[in-house]
DNA sequence: TACTATTGTGTTATTAATACACCAAGTGCA
DNA sequence: TGCACTTGGTGTATTAATAACACAATAGTA
């Protein structure tokens, strides 16, 4: 992906800025057709895939590193971002430890280091993003969730841990403001919640338990247009979603 | 705490042999008596307290660093130990990188450098735990989580995030494991979920509840000698405990 | 106009959570 | 020994949450 020079280059700059051993990787969330999507990215001239990522300034707090990371990859600014883990096994970047062994010894070769990288997920409306590669990258898309590509180093791991989160999320903090549009019906958000639960869900009760958290207004007219009955609009209401958001959904004792 | 000739030593070790940037510290919850536990350190001949921390080897899994750091601070093995959070700012390492700038040149101090610290937090049983200083500490000891010392750097807040995080854990997954002895009371257990949460809670409900999870396993004999009516004695049935630890203990959707 | 797909809403049964009261066993003391 | 007091064990009624289920309304299409 790099040649010699390019690899010198990115080296020395990235020593000079970043920190060493530390990077980050986002699991960028969307909902489109029905279906979770995940950012990824392809490599110039390979094959290979793998999770938006990016290291941390030497000053500069993670999370506004994350924040930055994504906002070059997707054009958005104060996405909904999560830290849910670490990883930090000296194996899992391995295989990019030997990558340019030959262009550089080991102590100038920002790749020979071993990385704890620090995952993130983001949920983002998915018609906001505008997916952009980056230098080393030819490609920057989106992926069905049940369609995803074979990715390198553990990036496969990381998106299931980050799915396991969510998942769990799920269960006591609202989610749909950051993946859904302005306004949607309650089938279009329930379609949302069974596309990350991955099971079917009932019509009547999801709407009776979504109604109850008292996080969404119902708009005056219906969406008009459509085939077959015109549904209601709804939209969240912010201020009894921040404080869902920070009180909890439902406590357990 | 370090004259400079310590300190020269300790750099000198500390840039071979760990990770630059990366800290982890821990946060160690024991019950006894009925009150919940944290283990802290006391630097020597300074009146600062720290949570137990350290570094991780050049080569070291980030989850065997941690089980390594307790270890020589408890004198245990194959503790309950889960990672929570990194403590990411460019400030929280701040004081301590002015430190020794008198000593040495910050290229050659370690605590010059910025440190973003992974949190841990540990479940152990009180009695088991044999608290042991590190070589710039001069105490060891068990506070109580109403009393507190004030401690360094954002150690406060870590442990407020880890608490924070166990009181959530207390939802969906069994604890009493790792902080109970081997047999105990129903309402010793009461007392510990109580302590954890600084709540009270309705005896009886309790135990229905404790009970229905399957997790316990109640013995022949009740505890005799102590005054009052003889208590049952339970133990935590282990296999299904575990499978509770994996499943969660309640779904919501 | 019948048919179909989609959405809206209500009712009942089951299960879980909460609130509350009584009995049993041991201690200490008059 | 009888009584007050403490601790621990258990049951039951009420309420709330969840789950299961059926029918009516609307808009497009054949």
């Amino acid at each position: 992906m790099f040649n010699k020079q390019e690899l010198i280059d990115f080296c020395n700059n990235a020593r000079e800025n970043f920190l060493s051993h530390i990077s980050i990787d986002c699991v960028v969330f969307g909902f489109h057709e029905g279906q979770l999507k995940v950012l990824v990215l392809k490599m110039k001239n390979e094959d290979s895939w793998y999770l938006p990522g990016g290291f941390v300034l030497k000053n500069e707090p993670i999370d506004e590193a994350a924040n930055r990371i994504l906002k070059d990859r997707t054009g958005m600014d104060e996405i909904f971002l999560q830290q849910f883990h670490v990883f930090g096994d000296p194996e899992r970047s391995r295989p990019h430890n030997e990558m340019y062994k030959d262009y550089l010894p080991p102590s100038e070769n920002w790749f020979a280091n071993r990385f704890l990288t620090i995952g993130y997920y983001a949920l983002v409306d998915f018609v906001h993003v505008n997916p952009t590669p980056d230098s080393h990258s030819e490609l920057c898309a989106w992926y069905d969730l049940a369609d995803m590509p074979k990715m390198e180093l553990d990036h496969a791991a990381i998106l299931k841990t980050a799915l396991d989160t969510l998942r769990l999320q799920l269960n006591y903090q609202p989610i749909g403001y950051n993946l859904m549009p302005k306004e949607f019906t309650m089938p279009e958000l329930q379609k949302l919640y069974e596309t990350i639960l991955n099971q079917k869900l009932d019509r009547r009760n999801f709407q009776r338990r979504m109604l109850a958290f008292g996080i969404l207004s119902r708009s005056e007219e219906p969406r008009k247009g459509g085939a077959h009955k015109a549904p209601f609009l709804y939209s969240f209401d912010l201020e009894n979603y921040q404080n869902a958001l920070k009180e909890g959904l439902k406590g357990g004792w």
